[in-house]
DNA sequence: TACTGATTGTCAGTATACTGTCAAGTTGTC
DNA sequence: GACAACTTGACAGTATACTGACAATCAGTA
């Protein structure tokens, strides 16, 4: 022994939740070809007009080369507009386009029906405990991931103004 | 309204908590140079020795493609050992190297570790439910897996046998 | 034994997700 | 204004993770 058991191992068993949880969405959004993170990137520049892609990355937790790729495939699918910023030349602002905005009010209930899925096999009560102690795990382990969730202002570090 | 709130929806945070525990993996175990997946897979072959490529996929719930890549890393760093099959010759039979059982033993004790590390934001009490409804979740949405779990003589679909 | 159907591993293709590096551009300090 | 420190988006590289297709092989039946 002084081994683990792999099958009871919470990294085992969360990534399996996670492929479990894409594969899900795939099938009920099929209708939309969109995946879970462009949905996601989506609604973060629905919910941040205009924001540049760093500021995106944070909002939806990825790395900023992830959110690129992604934003690359929502800009080819005219999903997006991108456009270099007027203040910041080093920056591109995101915007939805009309098909975009369409799109994400159109998927939105097929989403929903994913989310309530994937909790399908609890019960109400079991629910609500198992989905605040995952966001208790996510917000307390934040820092611990390379790409940890920032909201507007924060700043990863204090910036070295001594 | 209408539109989901990203932060709170389950397959968001589900997504965050794997990319938490996959970062907290390589940052504890840096010294072995292994990935959670090669690691699971050094497990099942331990667990299965002699098994084929197909087995450890329905083992550590991959499908046959990503299986091969993991496999084949594992054997460039000469961790396992791939055999051609003795009675079906289509099948490649695994097993580990001195150095492959060396190193599942050498870092095991980090992998545990990291295990702890996960639930660490829990109390105890609380580690105990949220295991239980993850374990429930996985196990009874296993099915809508594109790679579901499979233990030795389970079968994908009844055989044609009529 | 020939045939049909299924399985095995491989391959090409797509989409995450990360690291590290780089040129271009910005900001704060002197 | 010059300079250093930093940020932004891009790129190359690696590792999951999936789909669909394929040749080789195997197993059951007629």
């Amino acid at each position: 022994m002084a081994v683990l058991e792999l099958h009871a191992a919470p990294g085992h068993l969360i990534r399996r939740l996670q492929q479990i949880a894409v594969a899900l969405f795939m099938a009920e959004t099929s209708d939309y070809d969109l995946t879970p993170l462009q949905y996601a990137a989506l609604l973060g520049i629905r919910e941040n007009p205009g924001c540049d892609q760093t500021s995106l990355a944070n909002y939806v937790a990825l790395d900023r080369s992830t959110i690129a790729d992604v934003v690359a495939r929502l800009e080819s699918k005219a999903l997006i507009r991108r456009k270099p910023g007027a203040r910041d030349r080093r920056t591109k602002r995101l915007d939805l386009t009309a098909a975009g905005r369409k799109l994400v009010m159109a998927a939105s209930p097929a989403v929903g029906a994913v989310q309530d899925a994937i909790l399908a096999p609890l019960k109400p009560a079991e629910r609500a405990v198992f989905m605040a102690s995952l966001r208790r795990l996510v917000h307390l382990n934040n820092e611990h991931s390379r790409a940890p969730l920032r909201l507007n202002g924060e700043e990863s570090r204090p910036r070295k103004t001594a």
